[in-house]
DNA sequence: TTATTTGTTACACTTACCATAACAATTAAA
DNA sequence: TTTAATTGTTATGGTAAGTGTAACAAATAA
């Protein structure tokens, strides 16, 4: 599953759970929901309960339930959360002991670069908050 | 390949000609120089042909040689030549037609953030030259 | 005790990726 | 004309990654 539609999967569950609380939801209605698989889901919505954006509760009645504002919650913050690469995708050719010295110095430029843009693309994030995308696709 | 890997192959193998210029390099040649498979290599620089980035001649001693000139070639234009899908492998979930509005919304939400991201790495590529790598990473 | 839910692992299937080989088309040189 | 070398393209076998789903232990409310 790629970064970009883990991050999409987890603000969608996090969204109807917005919407929805203080209503615990289960894996199934927000499957239900979003038509993404509930497995898939939980897998996800896991993460995110470690790191404490999402709450859960076992047994009947239980479910998922956001736990930070949505004020306070950033798609940086959920991004962390369910990804442990920091890149998104963004991969260069290693060279091996026996390359040029050029191509080591051009893999170091790249892997520069792509360290940049990766920058540049958190700090977008984290401009965005859920709150903000409550607005927008409530419109 | 990835979008990353194709372009610091090209670049690689741009930087290469560049020096080599005014004599032809063989795949064969430039494979030796960078480590990279030469049939991998015919592949990525068979589409900087058919972009006017490199031209090449048939029969022995032919092989390819760089057209434009340094100053006026950069990572965007090389990027576009190679790669036909816009997008730095950014994707998201579709929904199909039974799901709630709301999803749908939430699709759009991402398809216009990672298409802005998208422009903003074009924009950082657009104004990286290859002489400015070459003056980089000769020094 | 029972039923339901989370969290995790497993699995079969498909797709993508990667390195390389193979070969026709082309062309310089012998 | 023949030969050898090169590009450009297709094919291939093997490996890794992605996908959707199933299965099940742990936890918990009723």
């Amino acid at each position: 599953m790629s970064a970009s539609t883990k991050l999409s999967t987890a603000v969608k569950a996090i969204c109807y759970l917005a919407d929805s609380y203080p209503n615990p939801r289960s894996s199934s209605e927000i499957s239900e929901y979003t038509g993404i698989n509930a497995s898939k889901l939980r897998k996800i919505l896991s993460m995110l309960v470690k790191n404490n954006i999402v709450e859960s509760t076992y047994g009947p009645t239980g479910g998922f339930l956001i736990k930070k504002k949505p004020t306070d919650l950033d798609l940086q913050e959920i991004y962390c959360a369910i990804e442990d690469r920091k890149a998104f995708h963004l991969n260069v050719t290693m060279a091996n002991d026996e390359i040029e010295n050029t191509s080591a110095k051009l893999n170091n430029f790249f892997l520069d670069l792509f360290a940049q843009v990766q920058l540049d693309i958190e700090d977008k994030m984290r401009r965005i908050n859920i709150q903000s995308i409550l607005n927008k696709i409530n419109s």
